[in-house]
DNA sequence: CGTAAAATTGACTGACTTCAAATTCGGTGG
DNA sequence: CCACCGAATTTGAAGTCAGTCAATTTTACG
């Protein structure tokens, strides 16, 4: 292995949910993978493929998203470097939605059974991989919720207090200054809204003056009335 | 083991996923667990609870929920006989919502040492156990869609529809005719609109005849069209 | 500099909510 | 078997948050 291992910011995320023993580290670092860059909106896995590779994502940001009947569509998840984006892929035969290119990515393919395999070899890695998994499942969770039961105002402060922390979490970004490479339109397709009323709703956070959105960077500067405001409670990204 | 171990539910849902040595059957039969009945209404797990148990839903209906800043619900899950309501704390530290009783339940809490130690140990279990926890996340990610881009009459439909599939799956109930113990209210908890919009969407999908909800029956009268009406695709349920 | 995408704004609309009252249902005790 | 009571359902009227449509301005970038 050289100086700065291509698959680092995997291991180094997936060692947010407990230590590795170096062995460990080793192993997964180790493991075999086609390594590709994908240009904005391209597709990294396509509803309904049956995937033969789980892929981790180590530049650039990517989003889940899946289209409904009447061509609407809604994003499921956004994807920081070092996330796994579909371990599901792994075990599930076919993929039940499309993850999609939000900036121009780099990606690993890590072929099924080398990972599956590790996973089971190596109980320290099977046990960060299925935590992984359950704090996605967490994550969803939270995001129906929001979606379901909160109003414009108050989703889209909570999806911002989201990326701040994860970003932060994750070495990129702080909690209170962060790049966020998201059109309106997309942000709309996060929470359930219309671009138009995105648009609107981030002005009026605008003016409410603790949050500046200048260009694709996001200024928060007062966190906690932030946090109040997007009802946020950290617990459900099951950091610490 | 006697005629019909406790645990066989559980194993029975798990099979879905992949079939299961006798060995393994057996292991999963033999794990330790506490028996416990919980009235209607009672809580099996509470948001913020740090258990030390997983817990398979045997007789009974459940559902999970947040509540939001304004004292809101949202459902985020219904659970039916077999599930594992709560697999995700055999990891995860702790509980990031509650899950509470629809009906009067049946439930039994396992250890979380043992349940996961046997899924490194047996590997085919710990695959059953992992792909268990995908299928719970890809459900999550369809009623984020749900509820974040289709209309209150589609988002019901699409409900109803997944129900069906569900229950036919799991051996209880038709797929177009089951019993739904869910009140108005709580089905406008899971759907993100209000008990008094549900009613009038009820009675409209009434009108239409190709659905009969008489007390907590529902009968299905045209599969087809009622999948059609809620864009329904069962490829994220990720049977067969 | 030119072009397309993204953001912004205004006027209008509508799906769903809110509030409140009436009715029906389901279970319990007499 | 009936009377009763709280919960659930149903209905009506009015309100609103967010959507729609369409035009304009700004930004990104080759």
């Amino acid at each position: 292995m050289n100086a700065a291992p291509i698959l680092e910011p995997m291991v180094r995320k997936l060692e947010l949910w407990g230590p590795l023993e170096e062995e460990d580290r080793a192993a997964l670092l180790a493991l075999p993978y086609t390594l590709r860059e994908i240009p904005q909106q391209g597709y990294i896995v396509r509803d309904g493929d049956r995937p033969t590779h789980s892929c981790a994502l180590l530049r650039g940001y990517a989003f889940r998203q899946k289209i409904v009947a009447d061509g609407e569509r809604q994003i499921l998840a956004v994807q920081i470097p070092g996330d796994l984006v579909d371990l599901q892929n792994s075990l599930l035969p076919k993929a039940d939605h499309s993850v999609q290119a939000l900036t121009r990515v780099e990606v690993a393919y890590i072929p099924r059974e080398p990972i599956v395999a590790l996973a089971f070899e190596r109980p320290a890695i099977g046990k960060l991989l299925w935590f992984d998994t359950l704090v996605d499942g967490s994550i969803a969770r939270e995001w129906i919720t929001n979606i379901g039961r909160r109003d414009a105002y108050t989703r889209i402060a909570h999806l911002l207090c989201e990326f701040a922390l994860r970003l932060e979490k994750a070495g990129i970004g702080e909690r209170d200054r962060y790049e966020l490479p998201m059109t309106q339109e997309q942000i709309a397709d996060a929470t359930g809204l219309t671009a138009v009323h995105v648009n609107r709703t981030l002005r009026t956070m605008d003016e409410s003056g603790f949050l500046t959105r200048d260009k694709r960077s996001v200024v928060i500067h007062d966190w906690a009335r932030l946090a109040q405001a997007g009802d946020f409670s950290s617990g459900y990204l099951h950091f610490d």
